[in-house]
Order: C-alpha cells, then sequence, then structure tokens
DNA sequence: CTGAACTTTCGAAAATAAATGAAAGTTTAT
DNA sequence: ATAAACTTTCATTTATTTTCGAAAGTTCAG
C-alpha cells in the first residue's frame, strides 16, 4: 500500500472512531493527521490536506488544543502558528478520560447526589425502586471516576503490565 | 425532593450522559425510565411518560434491546409487551462496553492492521513518522481491546476491590 | 376467517450539529 | 503609522440525526 491511500485510511477510520465518541469526526480527522505528520503543520497544511476551510480548520484545531491533545509551536523565521499532536497514545487516552470525566462524570455524580432522597414512605415500592436503582448507579459511578482518576497516574507499563498479569 | 422532581432530573442527566456517548438522548431517557421503574412498562406507559410517538418509542426500545440493555416481559392476561431494564449498573457497564468494542474498537484494529506497513524506503522520514505512529496506536488500542475482553470476564466486586486496592 | 389489539416500518418534517467564507481582529516588520 | 500576514468570529448555508405519525404488518381470540 502507498503511503498516501494509507494515511488516507487511518484518518478515515481515526475520524469514525471519534464520531462515535462524541468527538466531531473533523476534529478527529484532524487529530489523525497531526498524530501521523513528521513535522508541525500550519493551519494551510491542514485545510488543504482536508479539503476543509479556514474557519472549520481554525476552529477544530483549537478544540484540540483546548482539550490538551494538540500544541501551538513556533518556528523561528515564520510568522504562522504550527500544531502538533502528543504522539504518545496512551497520554492521549489518559488525556481523554481527564477530560470527559470533568465534562461528563461529575455533572452526572452531581446529580445523583441531588436526587439521593427523595421525600415519603420509604417502604413505597416506587420510592424505594427509584433510591434503590439511584444508590447502585451512584455506586458503579462514583468508582468509575476513582478509577479513572488512579489510571490518570498511573503510566502506561505500570497499567497493562500490573493490570493484564492480575486479570489472568 | 418530590419523587416526580427526582425522577425528571435524573432521565435528563442520564440523556445527556448518553447523548455524549454516541447514545442518543430519547434511547438513553427510555433507558433511566426503565431503570427506576419498579415494574415493566409497556410502550404506551414509556410514551406517555416521555411525551414521544409510538414510532419513535419503538425504535429506541428495540435499539436498546439490541444493545442488551432491556427485555421484553410477557404478563399473563395481557397482550401487550412489557420491557425492563438490566438493573445491575456494572452488567451495562460491561454489556456497553462489549458492544462498543465491537462495534467500533475492532474496524479500527482492522485498519491498523492494514496500513501497518506501507511500500517505499523505510529510512524517508514520512513512512517512518506514519509506521511508527500506526504501530504506537496498534499497541494501545489491542491492549485496550484485551483489557476490556478482560474485563468483562471479571464480576463488579472482584474489579473494583483488587484493582482499587492495587493502585493506591 | 375476521377484527381488535398491538408492533413495526418508513418517508417526510423538524431539530441539531457542523462547515463555509467573508469580514473583523491581531500581531509584527518596516 | 501602516500594510502585510495571519488568526478568529459569526451569520448563513449545508449536512446529519432524530422524531413523527400514518400505513402496513402481525398475532391472537372468537
Amino acid at each position: 500500500m502507498k503511503l498516501t491511500e494509507a494515511k488516507e485510511k487511518f484518518i478515515q477510520a481515526w475520524g469514525t472512531l471519534g464520531s462515535s465518541w462524541g468527538i466531531n469526526r473533523t476534529m478527529a480527522q484532524v487529530h489523525a493527521l497531526l498524530l501521523i505528520a513528521p513535522d508541525s503543520l500550519s493551519a494551510e497544511d491542514i485545510m488543504e490536506d482536508l479539503q476543509i476551510s479556514r474557519g472549520n480548520a481554525n476552529q477544530n484545531i483549537r478544540a484540540l488544543i483546548d482539550w490538551g491533545l494538540v500544541s501551538k509551536e513556533f518556528k523561528s523565521g515564520e510568522r504562522k502558528e504550527f500544531f502538533s499532536a502528543e504522539k504518545d497514545i496512551w497520554k492521549v487516552a489518559t488525556q481523554v478520560m481527564k477530560e470527559r470525566r470533568k465534562r461528563e462524570l461529575e455533572p452526572v455524580l452531581k446529580v445523583l447526589a441531588e436526587v439521593r432522597n427523595v421525600e415519603g414512605d420509604k417502604k413505597d415500592k416506587k420510592i424505594k425502586a427509584f433510591n434503590d436503582s439511584i444508590a447502585n448507579i451512584q455506586g458503579v459511578v462514583s468508582k468509575a471516576d476513582k478509577t479513572i482518576d488512579a489510571l490518570m497516574k498511573a503510566d502506561e507499563n505500570w497499567f497493562v503490565g500490573s493490570f493484564l498479569k492480575l486479570l489472568k
């Protein structure tokens, strides 16, 4: 397979994966492009390679920076900004988990705490079913939250090594 | 807080969580409703509670069944179908992981294997950067795949207990 | 077999999200 | 100070996703 074809395939696949994870397709494609780029790219390079508009490129690049997955670079003699992605996928994964934990898990935990105990007869079937469900969900969600927190502090080798060994 | 209000809040929160995870809002809301319902509900009950149309209810219920999160029940004397959700959230989580692994991770792994080695000079900077990135991504993605596979076989107490202890 | 009680399908409409591109805003060199 | 080189914003357009609801399909009792 030629490099051009392989590159194209990879960018498409990464875009599809991203879009099924709530990250928009273009954002994931820009990320893919930067992941496999040997050097940092300018906004113009990205626009040209992915055939997208300036505004679109700009917004998605900034979203990636916001997620902590891409960083700006300056080249001496150049006025343009250049962008490069974190290449270590393990770091990418933990960074994504960290952001999603903050953006998604925390609000849910907050609501769960709020609805934790409803007024009324605790023996009432409806109230009991509700309370039991919420307690169970809260337990698992908060454990997931703690696990992600812990995972972020662990490095890949530690994780893969000891965790997978443990599973045997 | 009254039960009605708490229920409403929880359904909304679960819907929001779902929609940022590629599961559509209504599907997640139907799931939330079934999670906290003391008894199984009919399509009509769901339509009425969430104020959605028959077609919409039907499609989302079937999607939930397809994901293995909801099951049909028959009540003697009733012709209607009733639906109930798996209440153990840990099982829900592993079920979702299992489905997503199949639907999303596997296709990406397939593409990664395909683009694994491109033609041409292995010393070429572009080719080298591409191959290195792909190798790294493939490593992490396939480890994630194996981890999810292992996780699915572990039960909650085992996982949370020994894993969290290990992290300290 | 027939009709009532339900469930499923599917094209069209509505809602939502993403992309465009021109205009406005910044920064820097001279 | 100003003009060139870039970056950012945002109203519009375009594409995608979701919902609706009527029609078709199914099942079952009588």
